[in-house]
DNA sequence: TCGCAGGTGGTCG
DNA sequence: CGACCACCTGCG
């Protein structure tokens, strides 16, 4: 590994699941660990992570290994706590979005340990671009592909190199057929162009975002090729914390249909019950019913297949 | 084996 | 502006 792995600590952390974290969809470069704590590379550097839980699973503490800032425990901590959006009071979401809606209480129950990561924005970008019309395994496949040619070798773990996401740079270099051994079919293209156009101010808008309106990131975002109005929102959702954004995708129009009523292809009439109902948190109770929904898929088909609408 | 996957861009009325 | 439809690829 580039550097020696250091502990970083956070204590009395409740509404904290790394299942329900690294599991549900926000991102592509953490894996489970055999012994229930799950790895990744985030800016170049390895991390670790696990969770301690007491009294119960109420409260626990955060086991962080990693090489990032290892030199910097001030920037360290910092920076964990806000990837990891420990700021955040859930329980006070969770109080808000459930208030009579059985729907969400029980989608809140499956996945109790959810937290809106805040993510790399480049990053975010290029794999949100990658994720569409694609399934999870291939896309985690993708990524690591593009890793692996174009990223930067940034040490070795169990045997095997581990590399970084790709910069602006190593992107916009390539020629013409360059990430063909990536495997990524058509979203190469999209890929290519979107770095030139992230590229043309040095990548300032992008890392500034946070201080933008939302209308404003996502009219930028919308004007990168390969980027429609889903793609845009888990960006916004996952590297710029604006929570109240509602990503819609196929899953999203299943639980609108099967559990509120709603016409599954009427995305703006979902849309605007997101922001009705779900208001400055539409994106983290998106979070709770895209994992309720694919959970209730792969744990109860039976129930899934013949769940009727209820409200 | 083959439909489908955390959609988007282009085209046509 | 809305309703199609093609699109790389490989997982389940």
């Amino acid at each position: 590994m580039g550097g020696e792995l250091i502990k970083q600590e956070f204590h009395n952390v409740s509404d904290f699941g790394l299942d329900d974290i690294f599991d549900c969809g926000q991102c592509f470069r953490w894996n489970k660990e055999t012994d229930g704590s799950w790895s990744g590379i985030v800016e170049g550097a390895f991390a670790n992570i696990s969770f301690r839980p007491v009294r119960g699973e109420d409260t626990g503490t955060v086991i962080i290994w990693s090489n990032l800032y290892a030199a910097d425990p001030e920037r360290r901590e910092k920076y964990w706590s806000n990837y990891l959006d420990l700021d955040r009071d859930y329980s006070a979401i969770k109080r808000i979005l459930g208030t009579e809606d059985v729907v969400m209480q029980k989608a809140i129950k499956a996945s109790p340990g959810i937290r809106i990561l805040n993510q790399n924005k480049w990053e975010t970008l290029i794999s949100f671009i990658i994720s569409q019309n694609n399934n999870i395994p291939r896309i985690k496949n993708c990524i690591e592909s593009l890793c692996r040619a174009y990223g930067h070798r940034i040490g070795k773990l169990k045997g095997s190199s581990i590399f970084s996401f790709p910069a602006i740079e190593d992107i916009i270099a390539l020629e013409e057929n360059d990430l063909d051994v990536c495997r990524l079919g058509y979203r190469a293209r999209y890929i290519t162009e979107t770095a030139k156009q992230v590229a043309r101010d040095g990548g300032a808008f992008l890392e500034n975002a946070e201080n933008v309106p939302t209308a404003e990131i996502a009219a930028y975002l919308e004007g990168l090729t390969g980027v429609g109005a889903k793609v845009a929102n888990c960006i916004m959702l996952f590297s710029m914390k604006k929570t109240e954004v509602f990503p819609i995708d196929v899953w999203m129009r299943r639980v609108m249909s099967r559990f509120y009523g709603m016409g599954e292809d009427n995305i703006s009439a979902i849309a605007d019950y997101a922001e009705r109902n779900f208001g400055n948190y539409g994106g983290i109770a998106q979070q709770y019913l895209f994992n309720y929904i694919r959970k209730l898929k792969d744990t109860n088909p039976a129930v899934y297949e013949r769940f009727g609408f209820e409200k």
